[in-house]
DNA sequence: AAGGCGGGGGT
DNA sequence: ACCCCAGCCTT
Protein backbone atom coordinates (compact mmCIF):
# COMPACT_ATOMS: atom_id res chain seq x y z
CA UNK A 1 0.00 0.00 0.00
CA UNK A 2 2.77 2.55 0.97
CA UNK A 3 4.29 2.03 -2.51
CA UNK A 4 1.20 2.11 -4.33
CA UNK A 5 0.74 5.48 -2.66
CA UNK A 6 3.77 7.40 -2.55
CA UNK A 7 3.39 6.25 -6.61
CA UNK A 8 0.34 7.30 -7.16
CA UNK A 9 1.29 10.90 -5.34
CA UNK A 10 4.34 11.13 -7.93
CA UNK A 11 2.44 10.59 -10.66
CA UNK A 12 -0.78 12.02 -10.19
CA UNK A 13 -0.28 14.44 -6.68
CA UNK A 14 -1.73 18.55 -7.08
CA UNK A 15 0.75 21.10 -8.42
CA UNK A 16 1.06 23.61 -5.83
CA UNK A 17 3.70 26.59 -5.76
CA UNK A 18 4.74 25.68 -1.95
CA UNK A 19 5.51 21.92 -3.04
CA UNK A 20 9.12 21.10 -3.74
CA UNK A 21 11.32 18.48 -3.09
CA UNK A 22 13.12 20.67 -1.05
CA UNK A 23 10.85 22.72 0.64
CA UNK A 24 12.08 26.33 2.44
CA UNK A 25 10.66 25.74 5.97
CA UNK A 26 9.80 29.37 5.89
CA UNK A 27 7.38 28.64 2.63
CA UNK A 28 6.06 25.66 4.33
CA UNK A 29 4.99 28.00 7.64
CA UNK A 30 3.27 30.66 5.39
CA UNK A 31 1.55 27.80 3.37
CA UNK A 32 0.20 25.85 6.21
CA UNK A 33 -0.71 29.00 8.00
CA UNK A 34 -2.46 30.31 5.10
CA UNK A 35 -4.19 26.67 4.36
CA UNK A 36 -5.90 26.59 7.52
CA UNK A 37 -9.58 26.31 7.04
CA UNK A 38 -9.18 27.70 3.38
CA UNK A 39 -8.99 26.02 0.39
CA UNK A 40 -5.80 25.39 -1.63
CA UNK A 41 -7.00 27.41 -5.57
CA UNK A 42 -7.34 30.79 -3.01
CA UNK A 43 -3.58 30.32 -1.37
CA UNK A 44 -2.61 29.14 -4.92
CA UNK A 45 -3.64 33.11 -6.17
CA UNK A 46 -2.39 34.88 -3.19
CA UNK A 47 0.61 32.90 -1.40
CA UNK A 48 3.12 34.09 -4.05
CA UNK A 49 1.85 37.96 -4.03
CA UNK A 50 2.30 37.17 -0.01
CA UNK A 51 5.99 35.56 -0.11
CA UNK A 52 7.52 38.52 -2.91
CA UNK A 53 6.33 41.40 0.18
CA UNK A 54 7.46 38.84 2.72
CA UNK A 55 10.58 37.22 1.63
CA UNK A 56 11.68 35.81 4.95
CA UNK A 57 10.73 35.42 8.54
CA UNK A 58 12.56 38.75 9.54
CA UNK A 59 10.69 40.95 6.48
CA UNK A 60 7.64 39.22 8.05
CA UNK A 61 8.07 39.88 12.32
CA UNK A 62 9.26 43.42 11.28
CA UNK A 63 5.56 43.92 9.38
CA UNK A 64 3.21 46.69 11.09
CA UNK A 65 -0.59 45.40 11.38
CA UNK A 66 -1.27 47.50 8.87
CA UNK A 67 1.47 46.11 6.56
CA UNK A 68 0.10 42.71 7.21
CA UNK A 69 -3.66 43.36 7.32
CA UNK A 70 -3.30 44.14 3.82
CA UNK A 71 -1.12 41.45 2.50
CA UNK A 72 -3.38 39.42 3.77
CA UNK A 73 -6.51 40.60 1.47
CA UNK A 74 -8.54 37.80 0.61
CA UNK A 75 -7.42 35.07 2.52
CA UNK A 76 -10.29 35.95 4.93
CA UNK A 77 -10.13 35.36 8.96
CA UNK A 78 -8.17 38.24 9.45
CA UNK A 79 -6.83 38.21 13.04
CA UNK A 80 -5.30 34.98 11.48
CA UNK A 81 -2.91 37.32 9.09
CA UNK A 82 -1.57 39.30 13.12
CA UNK A 83 -1.56 35.89 14.99
CA UNK A 84 1.34 35.10 11.78
CA UNK A 85 3.47 38.09 12.24
CA UNK A 86 3.18 37.43 16.13
CA UNK A 87 4.54 34.18 15.07
CA UNK A 88 7.22 35.40 13.33
CA UNK A 89 8.62 37.78 15.25
CA UNK A 90 8.11 35.29 18.23
CA UNK A 91 10.45 32.77 16.02
CA UNK A 92 12.40 35.65 15.63
CA UNK A 93 13.15 36.73 19.22
CA UNK A 94 12.96 33.30 20.68
CA UNK A 95 14.58 30.90 18.33
CA UNK A 96 17.21 33.06 16.92
CA UNK A 97 15.20 33.30 13.25
CA UNK A 98 14.75 29.41 12.50
CA UNK A 99 11.69 27.69 12.66
CA UNK A 100 11.99 25.05 15.01
CA UNK A 101 12.17 21.19 14.48
CA UNK A 102 10.78 20.19 17.71
CA UNK A 103 6.77 19.72 17.67
CA UNK A 104 6.65 21.25 21.57
CA UNK A 105 8.13 24.36 20.46
CA UNK A 106 6.26 24.68 17.24
CA UNK A 107 3.07 24.09 19.13
CA UNK A 108 3.49 26.86 21.54
CA UNK A 109 4.00 29.77 18.82
CA UNK A 110 0.76 31.93 18.09
CA UNK A 111 -1.31 30.12 15.84
CA UNK A 112 -0.04 26.90 15.27
CA UNK A 113 -1.90 24.06 16.64
CA UNK A 114 -1.28 20.09 16.30
CA UNK A 115 -2.23 19.92 12.64
CA UNK A 116 0.25 22.54 11.59
CA UNK A 117 2.93 22.13 14.31
CA UNK A 118 3.33 18.52 13.12
CA UNK A 119 3.06 19.25 8.93
CA UNK A 120 5.61 21.83 9.48
CA UNK A 121 8.10 18.81 11.53
CA UNK A 122 6.85 16.70 8.17
CA UNK A 123 7.12 19.09 4.84
CA UNK A 124 9.38 21.58 5.87
CA UNK A 125 11.92 19.08 7.89
CA UNK A 126 11.08 15.48 6.53
CA UNK A 127 10.34 14.32 10.25
CA UNK A 128 8.86 10.81 11.15
CA UNK A 129 5.28 12.10 12.35
CA UNK A 130 2.02 11.37 11.72
CA UNK A 131 -0.10 14.12 10.48
CA UNK A 132 -3.58 14.54 10.85
CA UNK A 133 -6.15 16.97 9.77
CA UNK A 134 -9.63 16.14 8.22
CA UNK A 135 -9.21 15.00 5.62
CA UNK A 136 -6.64 12.37 6.84
CA UNK A 137 -9.25 11.41 9.56
CA UNK A 138 -11.84 10.83 7.24
CA UNK A 139 -10.16 8.85 5.11
CA UNK A 140 -8.41 6.62 8.07
CA UNK A 141 -11.98 6.04 9.45
CA UNK A 142 -13.18 5.38 6.04
CA UNK A 143 -10.60 2.39 5.47
CA UNK A 144 -11.02 0.98 8.96
CA UNK A 145 -14.33 0.36 7.70
CA UNK A 146 -16.50 2.77 10.29
CA UNK A 147 -20.05 3.85 9.78
CA UNK A 148 -18.90 7.05 10.30
CA UNK A 149 -15.62 9.78 11.34
CA UNK A 150 -16.80 10.03 14.89
CA UNK A 151 -17.30 6.33 15.28
CA UNK A 152 -13.34 5.99 15.43
CA UNK A 153 -11.88 7.82 18.32
CA UNK A 154 -9.77 10.47 18.52
CA UNK A 155 -7.05 7.67 20.13
CA UNK A 156 -7.63 5.61 17.43
CA UNK A 157 -7.40 7.33 14.81
CA UNK A 158 -4.19 8.86 16.73
CA UNK A 159 -2.49 5.68 16.78
CA UNK A 160 -3.58 4.03 13.69
CA UNK A 161 -2.00 7.31 11.96
CA UNK A 162 1.25 6.52 13.74
CA UNK A 163 1.49 2.89 12.59
CA UNK A 164 0.50 3.19 9.23
CA UNK A 165 2.91 6.24 7.79
CA UNK A 166 5.56 4.51 5.90
CA UNK A 167 8.73 5.65 7.97
CA UNK A 168 10.88 7.98 6.30
CA UNK A 169 8.35 9.02 4.07
CA UNK A 170 5.73 10.82 6.34
CA UNK A 171 5.66 14.45 3.57
CA UNK A 172 4.77 12.42 0.39
CA UNK A 173 2.63 10.04 2.20
CA UNK A 174 0.56 12.82 4.08
CA UNK A 175 0.24 14.94 1.27
CA UNK A 176 -0.97 12.18 -0.82
CA UNK A 177 -3.98 11.38 1.16
CA UNK A 178 -4.75 15.44 1.48
CA UNK A 179 -4.92 15.16 -2.17
CA UNK A 180 -7.06 12.17 -1.96
CA UNK A 181 -9.22 13.61 0.44
CA UNK A 182 -10.13 16.74 -1.44
CA UNK A 183 -10.65 15.05 -4.79
CA UNK A 184 -11.87 11.34 -4.35
CA UNK A 185 -12.94 10.23 -0.79
CA UNK A 186 -14.42 13.70 0.09
CA UNK A 187 -17.10 14.29 2.99
CA UNK A 188 -19.99 14.49 1.05
CA UNK A 189 -18.85 12.32 -1.86
CA UNK A 190 -16.88 9.32 -2.16
CA UNK A 191 -15.50 8.50 -5.79
CA UNK A 192 -14.18 4.87 -4.93
CA UNK A 193 -13.60 3.87 -8.72
CA UNK A 194 -10.61 6.37 -9.06
CA UNK A 195 -9.25 5.91 -5.37
CA UNK A 196 -6.11 4.50 -5.21
CA UNK A 197 -6.82 3.16 -1.95
CA UNK A 198 -9.82 1.23 -2.98
CA UNK A 199 -8.17 -2.29 -2.30
CA UNK A 200 -7.04 -1.46 0.64
CA UNK A 201 -10.33 0.37 2.04
CA UNK A 202 -13.21 -1.30 4.03
CA UNK A 203 -15.36 1.20 2.88
CA UNK A 204 -14.88 1.02 -0.52
CA UNK A 205 -18.09 1.36 -2.74
CA UNK A 206 -19.93 1.46 0.51
CA UNK A 207 -18.72 4.54 2.32
CA UNK A 208 -20.89 6.33 5.16
CA UNK A 209 -21.72 9.58 4.11
CA UNK A 210 -21.12 12.69 6.14
CA UNK A 211 -24.67 14.52 7.10
CA UNK A 212 -25.21 18.17 5.83
CA UNK A 213 -24.19 19.90 9.19
CA UNK A 214 -26.89 21.62 11.13
CA UNK A 215 -26.14 25.26 10.09
CA UNK A 216 -26.42 27.10 13.62
CA UNK A 217 -28.06 30.85 13.92
CA UNK A 218 -25.17 32.96 13.70
CA UNK A 219 -25.56 36.89 14.79
CA UNK A 220 -26.69 38.94 11.99
CA UNK A 221 -27.68 42.03 11.10
CA UNK A 222 -29.73 42.60 7.96
CA UNK A 223 -29.85 38.83 7.12
CA UNK A 224 -26.07 39.33 6.80
CA UNK A 225 -23.67 37.11 9.64
CA UNK A 226 -21.73 40.13 11.76
CA UNK A 227 -18.48 38.37 10.55
CA UNK A 228 -19.44 38.53 6.94
CA UNK A 229 -20.19 42.54 7.73
CA UNK A 230 -16.92 42.87 9.85
CA UNK A 231 -15.05 41.55 6.52
CA UNK A 232 -16.44 44.22 4.76
CA UNK A 233 -15.67 47.04 6.63
CA UNK A 234 -11.64 45.85 6.79
CA UNK A 235 -12.12 45.47 3.21
CA UNK A 236 -13.66 48.88 2.79
CA UNK A 237 -10.69 50.36 4.59
CA UNK A 238 -8.35 48.50 2.66
CA UNK A 239 -9.44 50.53 -0.14
CA UNK A 240 -9.28 53.66 0.75
CA UNK A 241 -6.71 56.15 0.56
CA UNK A 242 -5.01 55.96 3.85
CA UNK A 243 -6.08 52.93 5.14
CA UNK A 244 -9.12 54.99 7.11
CA UNK A 245 -12.38 56.60 6.94
CA UNK A 246 -15.23 58.59 8.76
CA UNK A 247 -16.87 56.17 11.10
CA UNK A 248 -20.24 57.39 9.35
CA UNK A 249 -18.77 57.12 5.65
CA UNK A 250 -17.18 53.95 6.51
CA UNK A 251 -21.05 52.58 7.81
CA UNK A 252 -22.64 54.24 4.67
CA UNK A 253 -20.39 53.01 2.27
CA UNK A 254 -20.67 49.16 3.44
CA UNK A 255 -24.44 49.01 4.90
CA UNK A 256 -25.57 51.56 1.77
CA UNK A 257 -26.47 55.19 1.84
CA UNK A 258 -29.68 54.93 4.32
CA UNK A 259 -28.62 54.58 7.99
CA UNK A 260 -31.09 54.07 10.87
CA UNK A 261 -30.52 54.19 15.10
CA UNK A 262 -30.52 50.47 14.82
CA UNK A 263 -27.50 50.44 12.30
CA UNK A 264 -25.61 53.03 14.09
CA UNK A 265 -25.91 51.01 17.61
CA UNK A 266 -25.27 47.45 15.98
CA UNK A 267 -22.37 48.89 14.61
CA UNK A 268 -20.83 50.23 17.90
CA UNK A 269 -21.71 48.17 20.12
CA UNK A 270 -20.93 45.13 18.12
CA UNK A 271 -18.76 45.69 15.40
CA UNK A 272 -16.65 48.03 16.17
CA UNK A 273 -16.29 46.02 19.82
CA UNK A 274 -15.14 42.76 17.91
CA UNK A 275 -12.95 44.10 15.50
CA UNK A 276 -10.99 46.36 18.08
CA UNK A 277 -10.52 43.05 20.01
CA UNK A 278 -9.01 41.51 17.47
CA UNK A 279 -6.93 44.43 16.92
CA UNK A 280 -7.81 44.76 13.59
CA UNK A 281 -8.78 48.38 14.01
CA UNK A 282 -8.58 51.59 15.53
CA UNK A 283 -10.96 53.90 16.83
CA UNK A 284 -10.16 57.40 17.30
CA UNK A 285 -13.62 58.67 19.32
CA UNK A 286 -12.59 62.61 19.07
CA UNK A 287 -12.60 62.81 15.45
CA UNK A 288 -14.56 59.46 14.86
CA UNK A 289 -12.02 58.11 12.49
CA UNK A 290 -11.70 54.46 11.60
CA UNK A 291 -8.34 52.68 10.26
CA UNK A 292 -6.38 49.83 10.06
CA UNK A 293 -4.72 49.47 13.13
CA UNK A 294 -0.95 50.77 12.47
C1' DA B 1 -17.43 21.52 24.81
C1' DA B 2 -18.92 24.98 22.04
C1' DG B 3 -18.74 29.28 19.61
C1' DG B 4 -16.24 32.74 16.92
C1' DC B 5 -13.71 33.73 13.05
C1' DG B 6 -13.80 35.50 6.01
C1' DG B 7 -14.09 34.76 1.63
C1' DG B 8 -14.79 32.91 -2.86
C1' DG B 9 -15.94 29.09 -5.65
C1' DG B 10 -18.78 24.83 -6.01
C1' DT B 11 -23.34 22.65 -6.21
C1' DA C 1 -29.44 30.03 -1.85
C1' DC C 2 -26.79 27.48 0.59
C1' DC C 3 -22.38 24.55 1.19
C1' DC C 4 -17.73 23.90 2.22
C1' DC C 5 -12.80 24.46 3.35
C1' DA C 6 -4.60 21.59 4.88
C1' DG C 7 -7.68 24.83 12.33
C1' DC C 8 -6.98 27.53 16.17
C1' DC C 9 -8.20 30.44 20.06
C1' DT C 10 -11.30 31.94 23.60
C1' DT C 11 -14.93 31.33 26.81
Amino acid sequence: MHHLILDWFSRKGRVFPWRYDSPDPYHVLISEYMLQQTQTTRIAERYPIFLAKFPNILSLSKASNQEIILAWQGLGYNNRALRLRDCANAIVNMHEGKIPVDYHALLSLPGIGPYTASAIMSFAYGCDISVIDVNIRRIYARLNGYSHLDKMSIKSIESFAEQIYPKGKSSEWHQALMDIGAQFCKAHQALCALCPLQEHCASAFNVWIEKKKVKRNEPSHRNIPNRIWRGRIIEFLRNTNEYLSDSSDLLRGVLGVSIDDKDQTWFEETIVPALKKDRLIHYDSSTNVISISQ
